[in-house]
DNA sequence: TATGTTGACCTCACAGTGAGTACGACCGGC
DNA sequence: GCCGGTCGTACTCACTGTGAGGTCAACATA
């Protein structure tokens, strides 16, 4: 068969089976997406293989043809990329928000061959400490705030491998946007929480300071976004204040009205 | 090599050149939208071979590997099953936004084998009558609100291939959320338009009426959103009132503050 | 006990919205 | 040429949600 068919031959192209012609693998990868002491931190690998060997990277690898769809690889390699794989662990990757970030396929964005990479975004509460998998020489939370994106590698350190710094700048321009109409801030924190903690959630993540007044009168407007348990923490804060009000997660999904970021007025590109 | 190489060797798969194990094909769908005769229609070819022969599907086809990303093969496989591969026809296309919308790869969505589907998002001009690619039987425009998704198939008519009808329903979705904060629905009209002319386009796609004094206020309250050419209609609408004026898409992307549709805040799912 | 911090709640001014009205240009029919 | 109806444009009004700030009491630390 001719290794460029002229463009008047996508039909003959389309008559026969694909895997006679189509050097095309596909491949999952994940941002997963945490809050480790407060900042938002991504997880990262770093690659033991040629190429971009001794580069991070994000998790993920290859889709396992006709044994599974895009979710369940997405899920799978980050069980097996944190080291998360056992009962416990199984049940805190419950709690985990998985989805569909985006589709990456320029033909030279890997250098072996043509690979579509399908992206997703998880958020995920404060999870242990991952474990290196079998090709990946590290695995780490890294702060997003220190990566300096985009211009991750110009001030000496590694940049990450293929296109992944750029999609892990859509991960986070994406989990800014939904945290605005989604009650997704929830998936970073435990089954009960606070509002200030809640709040510490959109700061984090938006990297800039709330009004803690407006904030609160916000959240309790929203229908269904939390329910009171009616508890409180068992003492103040660290440095003073009353006791702060439990709640949980409720059973909105969509937030009504939304949580809109501040000073997103002034700027059209 | 083996069939089903167990979990424990993902490592091993990734170490070797997947075109000698993985039979997944990739493939790129579009749903092409546009206003006709003021209703939101889709573009759909009729499959000429089997799998679905006979059903109607989304215009789309396979990746060509090595030579062209998931852009420009949504742009090519959209030229081509409309039949616009002219000069005059690249400048309709041109005007055409293009999107990417999701990625669908569930094992069985192909009985031939796994195929993973990158759809993308079209909003068009009032194009010309499609004329049918090589490998379909027919091309038309279907009104949306004739195929009564996601229901598709169940009052007689034939459902759509694949899971094109699933496919198409998230499209809509986006297309109406998309609608409310990017100035994408002025990419369904000419380079001039009218503020009724806009507001039909909305309607269309929200399927609902508009207030049209308050419309207008919000549309030319958006900076960017649109701006006057100076010029008006010839004469008034065809039941009377005065001429409108023409404007012309300005220079934002975003719109601020955003145009949302009416009677979203008392459901939650 | 003294002092500073903080969660919960409140007030106030203002921007944006839905609903309705007003006006006059314009059409077709008589 | 007149007339009734249509419709683009502009305005008013009441209401909602917001940002900014204040108040108070519970709480930690010293």
């Amino acid at each position: 068969m001719s290794a460029h068919p002229p463009a008047s031959e996508q039909d003959w192209l389309a008559a026969y089976d694909p895997r006679a012609f189509a050097p095309v693998a596909v491949t999952v990868d994940v941002v997963a997406l945490t809050l480790r002491a407060g900042r938002l931190a991504v997880l990262l690998v770093q690659r033991a293989e040629p190429p971009f060997q001794g580069h991070w990277a994000l998790p993920g690898g290859f889709l396992r043809a006709g044994r599974e769809n895009l979710a369940h690889a997405a899920a799978r390699e980050l069980a097996e990329e944190t080291g998360l794989q056992g009962t416990d662990a199984t049940a805190a990757l419950d709690r985990v928000h998985l989805e569909q970030l985006g589709t990456f396929g320029d033909p030279d964005r890997d250098p072996r061959m043509h690979v579509v990479s399908v992206a997703h975004l998880a958020f995920a509460p404060d999870l242990p400490a991952p474990t290196a998998g079998t090709d990946a020489a590290a695995a780490a939370w890294h702060p997003v705030d220190t990566l300096d994106l985009p211009a991750t590698g110009d001030d000496g350190r590694t940049p990450l491998a293929f296109d992944h710094a750029a999609i892990l700048g859509h991960g986070l321009d994406r989990a800014r946007a939904k945290l605005e109409y989604r009650p997704l801030a929830t998936a970073f924190l435990g089954p009960t929480f606070t509002i200030p903690e809640l709040r510490a959630v959109y700061e984090a993540v938006w990297g800039e300071p709330l009004h803690p007044g407006n904030f609160h009168r916000k959240v309790l407007s929203v229908p269904g976004f939390v329910e009171p348990t009616g508890t409180t923490t068992d003492r103040g804060g660290t440095r003073g204040g009353p006791r702060a009000r439990h709640y949980r997660a409720g059973p909105a999904h969509l937030l009504h009205p939304p949580l809109l970021r501040p000073g997103r007025e002034q700027r059209n590109p």
